[in-house]
RNA sequence: GCGCCUGUAGCUCAGUUGGAUAGAGCAACGGACUUCUAAUCCGUGUGCCAGGGGUUCGACUCCCUUCAGGCGCACCA
């Protein structure tokens, strides 16, 4: 049963409102005590002229007794309703335990497809910790859409073509290790390319013999396609290895190079629709009527540019997989890039362009080092979760050196850690990451979340079998009762998750239900509670654990059973 | 110069179509383990919500403006 619906319903059938604009209006009060569902009279006041507070109380006192509500009252401009305790809890726990991992479904992405593009590294070059933002935003972004019914295509947009290739092809023909190739592909890779760099500033000779290689690859010589084609898939190799540790996988791999052949049709359309003008040498599409700066699709060389690679990709995703939505998920510092793409594609008629979306999020900052890869200085992503495992292992051994399978513990616990701390806030935020935040493990964290899962697993193997059918009615408690409000209100979070493209919401709550468990489990006990108490308790225990593996699925989060 | 983002407690941050006394975590201090994993729980307090105007019955929230920080602003991606 939807409570807070048939909430609405009520609401409804009082005032002229549809239900569906209720359900929009309705509030959880900011304390408990106040009731269970608020519905703000203040929009009514104005249709009714009438003060607000007059209405509650009008409300309030038409309001009759019903299954589900225990009490309507009147506090202000608000119409509180107190829920029927006993149904409400029964009810959601009985829900929770029935759907399982289904819980907090939501028919809304029923027959659409979600095209997500995220990650999306370079070829050839480390995938540093500021790799981490998309690829776990939209890692999380992916298996909520999925959690809502939607089928999603993971893209994995790499960045597989450009004049940097032809620097590579350079600086490997002059100082590749072919040793260190085998070993550390891309450590290998980056070395030389930085090597070029350093190079070229004393012989700018370097630099043309590079567009010459450029231009080898792109007239289709063998050798250097062999060459590009071997560095592409040693990295991808790489990555994959990472990936696997983050618990995200992708439909596709098509990268830039994957468009190199459907850019003409772009062109064409563009000519056809006398978007394109000339302007400096170069062909731009003008967008001054939407204020913006002009867009350059053919550089004045002749040759394309990542605009129109992603018009093209953009195209070809429509068609290919006719989206519902079309997300990006790239970086903030991209915006103005994707405006001008998307209103690019608006000017050519594409109707569906306003179904692309761009997720940014903010910079990766450390208190000192920096994030370029030209310098060489760069924290691999792979050093963090390294040292993040490393740091819980050490911890594991403190607090709970008996642990069978430590290894196990440490890599979900400090892997989850470090997810965690990307996944906590807004993503418009810049993160500072430091890792005396990110290895505490006290409070809103990772490893609070799983240890509250862990220590109810811990009861429930106690207990033996679960009972299979157990009486509600004897969880009387505030504690519990607020436990299974954060449980009913699951499904509601990952629905606002999915639409304000925010992890951290889903985050939020199932910490949320973490910390109003361990409230639970000190102030009450389970196994030694008298029979029916215990039977229905541990059905409770069940159910938050359902719930917090769930939503931990949800944010690429693993859960541990022991710890 | 123009555009976008950010500015809330000592620190890191929630606070979403304007609404109830502005909330969490960390840090600090004090308490709770013969009892289901103390990676837990309980208690103690601090805010000119960056500043200034405006709209409104009501503004952290909307508008204008100033300041501070970040990121962008065509031949890299």
């Amino acid at each position: 049963m939807d409570f807070k619906k048939e909430v609405a319903g009520i609401i409804s059938s009082l005032v002229d409102m549809e239900v569906e604009k209720v359900m929009e209006l309705m509030e959880v009060p900011p304390h408990a005590n106040m009731g269970d569902y608020a519905f703000p009279c203040f929009q009514l006041a104005k249709v009714m002229r009438k003060a607000p507070n007059m209405i509650a109380a009008e409300l309030a006192a038409k309001v009759q007794t019903h299954a589900i509500i225990e009490k309507a009252e009147a506090a202000g401009g608000y119409l509180n309703f107190f829920l029927n305790k006993n149904v409400f809890i029964g009810d959601t726990i009985k829900r929770v335990l029935e759907q399982g991992e289904k819980y907090g479904y939501n028919s809304m992405g029923e027959g659409k497809t979600i095209t997500i593009d995220f990650s999306s590294p370079n070829v050839a070059k480390p995938f540093h910790i500021g790799h981490m933002s998309s690829t776990i935003i939209g890692g999380s972004m992916e298996k909520i859409f999925r959690h809502l019914g939607f089928k999603v295509e993971r893209i994995n947009h790499l960045g597989d073509y450009g004049t940097q290739f032809g620097k590579l092809i350079s600086a490997y023909k002059r100082w590749v290790d072919h040793e260190a190739l085998e070993k550390e592909p891309i450590n290998e890779l980056l070395r030389i390319y930085v090597k070029f760099h350093e190079e070229a500033e004393n012989n700018p000779e370097l630099e043309n013999e590079a567009r010459a290689y450029f231009k080898q690859l792109e007239d289709g010589d063998k050798e250097a396609i062999a060459l590009w084609e071997r560095f592409r898939a040693l990295s991808i190799k790489e990555f994959e290895q990472t990936y696997k540790k983050l618990h995200i996988e992708f439909d596709s791999y098509a990268g830039e190079s994957f468009y190199t052949d459907k850019m003409g049709e772009i062109i064409d359309m563009l000519e056809d629709k006398k978007l394109l003008v000339e302007s400096n040498g170069a062909r731009i599409v003008d967008l001054s009527e939407f204020n913006l700066p002009p867009c350059l699709v053919i550089k004045s060389d002749g040759t394309t540019i990542y605009v129109t690679r992603d018009l093209a990709a953009a195209l070809y995703r429509k068609r290919t997989y006719d989206f519902h939505k079309n997300i990006y998920v790239v970086g903030t510092t991209q915006s103005l890039h994707f405006s001008q793409l998307f209103h690019v594609l608006k000017l050519m008629g594409f109707e569906w362009a306003k179904d692309c979306v761009h997720i940014g999020f903010g910079l990766v900052k450390f208190p000192d080092r920096k994030l370029s890869t030209r310098k060489g200085d760069v924290v691999l992503l792979e050093e963090v979760l390294d040292e993040a495992v490393q740091r819980t292992m050490a911890l594991i051994e403190q607090k709970n050196p008996d642990l069978k399978d430590k290894e196990d513990a440490a890599k979900k616990v400090g892997i989850g850690a470090v997810i965690y701390t990307f996944l906590k806030n807004n993503r418009d935020r810049d993160i500072v990451f430091s890792w005396e935040d990110t290895i505490n493990f006290d409070g809103d964290s990772g490893p609070y979340v799983q240890y509250t899962y862990v220590r109810g697993k811990s009861i429930l193997r106690r207990a033996g079998q679960l009972p299979e059918t157990a009486d509600y009615s004897v969880l009387t408690s505030d504690d519990e009762f607020n436990l299974i409000k954060l449980l009913g209100a699951f499904g509601d979070s990952v629905k606002e998750a999915a639409e304000r493209y925010e992890p951290f919401v889903v985050t939020r709550h199932i910490t949320e239900i973490a910390k109003a468990y361990n409230k639970f489990y000190i102030n009450h006990p389970i196994l030694n509670a008298e029979e029916s108490i215990k039977n229905a308790r541990l059905h409770l225990t069940q159910a938050v654990c359902n719930v917090i593996k769930t939503g931990l699925k949800l944010i690429c989060i693993e859960t541990p059973e022991y710890m």
